[in-house]
RNA sequence: GUGGGCGUGGCCUAGCGGUUAAGGCGCCAGGUUGUGGCCCUGGAGAUCGAGGGUUCAAAUCCCUCCGUCCACCCCA
């Protein structure tokens, strides 16, 4: 459809919608967004993460030329553009490429290591939508920059394994796999080739193309046609050099140690190239697509490929979307948004501006309130205050404006009461602390 | 990028060739004079996703596009 020209506007006006692949966040929503990041945050500051935030846009390069030549996200589905400047941008297809940039950009390499960081923010990628999969997507992710230890993959494991746990979500597994370095990764990828170059031919069209662009998803095919090729194939773990294997080793006895529940998944493999050694993913055991909540990996080649010094890296990233879609199926239970504590109903136009200041006087002692529209019946004032779930309804009328008074109405036991206008706030203030007072005892 | 299902007022759904497209939720207004949650009454709100075609006649059939969902692919 073409852009409407002024005139044909004043005719037909474009209908707009949200862009493919994109989604509102409405307030209905927002208490399950705000649970999510409050876990996220409070289990991060208990692992010592502090908190960064990098552009959604950085040079196209920082992305293309690490994520690997190959990979789906490079090759199809970057948002690239061009600024005024005629510089060449992307928006963020992943969440590491970014912090690495930062963290050689700002010195980190200086400071005590491993940085340990963490970010919340939106992701992009041009891809077909579906269920679980969006064209912009938020990401809660962990860096951990500066330590190739196998100690500090456990703890970034141990870190997504707690936040998981602590959203209240079950029934849920983590794989691990190993899937080498740059020493011993590239033998094996030249003996998988070499064993699968003759079976092509039989092999479906998918695997025809992992061969070229990532041999190592060959293993993870599920068309019974490829099975017996798979079955017959080399095995990474025999081809792990020893640093690999014993890093492997020392992760799986520092994670047995912290009581994770791990499971080995040799076919298990990133999208991205610049992963090393240790891959590992966080999925529901309920069956169906996009179910990855949370994936990362070791990535020691990636400060180097953006122009740092040699540095060890790992983290992972966890997709709100995903994590909310499986909080709402197994229903856990999330806090509302709190109700307002009043509703102000006014009656006349010497009573909105009555209405107008005592908003603003219970406001300044913290708690919410509503004030209903001007020129609505008492009756639909008090409706919406009731869909409100207001605690208090304060009723102003021509009475109440010519003695400066309040009718305080408690929405939940029917109970009224007429007060001086300037009272309101401390009325308030009173009855929630012997509300709280109850709860306590 | 490939294959398939679906697309009716804000939401859910009925209607599947033929007079003014029906219902529920929600919204608005009333049920006597300033009082909510239940109930009752009324009202607003849909060119039946968009465009084209077949037909005397289309929300109902066909095509294209768009959107959405499912599987693959990929991934958070």
């Amino acid at each position: 459809m073409r852009e409407p020209t002024i005139e044909t506007e004043t005719v037909k006006p474009q209908k707009y919608a949200a862009p493919r692949g994109t989604a509102d966040i409405l307030p209905e929503d927002w208490p399950y967004w705000l649970y999510v990041r409050d876990v996220a945050e409070r289990v991060c500051a208990r692992f010592g993460y502090g908190r960064i935030e990098t552009p959604i846009f950085e040079q196209a390069g920082v992305f293309l030329r690490t994520a690997g030549e190959g990979t789906d996200i490079v090759e199809k589905e970057v948002y690239l553009f061009e600024d005024r400047g005629r510089d060449r941008l992307a928006l963020r297809p992943e969440g590491t490429a970014n912090v690495v940039r930062a963290y050689i950009e700002h010195g980190m390499a200086s400071l005590p290591q491993p940085i340990r960081v963490f970010y919340i923010g939106p992701i992009f990628r041009y891809d077909r939508p579906q269920a679980g999969r969006y064209r912009q997507h938020t990401q809660f992710g962990v860096e951990a920059i500066g330590d190739g230890d196998a100690l500090v993959d456990a703890e970034v494991i141990e870190l997504l394994w707690t936040f998981v746990r602590e959203l209240g979500l079950r029934d849920y597994t983590l794989k691990l796999n190993t899937i080498g370095d740059q020493v011993c990764r590239p033998q094996f990828v030249d003996a998988l080739r070499a064993y699968y170059r003759p079976l092509l031919p039989g092999l479906c069209e998918d695997c025809r193309a992992r061969f070229e662009k990532n041999p190592l998803r060959l293993l993870d095919c599920k068309e019974e046609r490829c099975q017996s090729a798979i079955a017959g194939a080399p095995r990474l773990r025999d081809y792990l050099c020893d640093a690999c294997r014993e890093h492997f080793a020392r992760l799986q006895a520092y994670l047995t140690a912290q009581a994770v529940a791990y499971e080995i998944d040799e076919r298990l493999v990133r999208g991205l190239d610049y992963y090393t050694r240790t891959v590992f993913e966080c999925h529901p055991l309920q069956e169906g697509a996009q179910s990855s909540m949370g994936s990362g990996g070791r990535y020691d080649g990636l400060v180097e490929l953006l122009g740092g010094a040699p540095t060890p890296g790992i983290g992972f990233g966890a997709g709100f979307e995903r994590l909310i879609i499986n909080i709402k199926r197994q229903e856990v239970a999330v806090a509302p948004a709190p109700p307002p504590e009043l509703y102000i109903a006014h009656l006349t136009p010497e009573a909105s501006m009555l209405a107008l200041e005592v908003a603003a006087a219970v406001r300044a002692v913290g708690c919410g309130v509503i004030v209903g529209g001007a020129g609505r019946s008492l009756k639909a004032q008090l409706r919406h205050a009731n869909a409100k779930q207001a605690r208090y309804a304060a009723i102003i009328g021509a009475e109440e404006v010519a003695s400066q008074t309040v009718t305080l109405r408690n929405l939940v036991d029917h109970s009224e009461l007429r007060i001086a206008a300037d009272d309101v706030p401390d009325a308030l203030l009173a009855s929630s602390a012997t509300k709280s007072e109850r709860i306590d005892a």
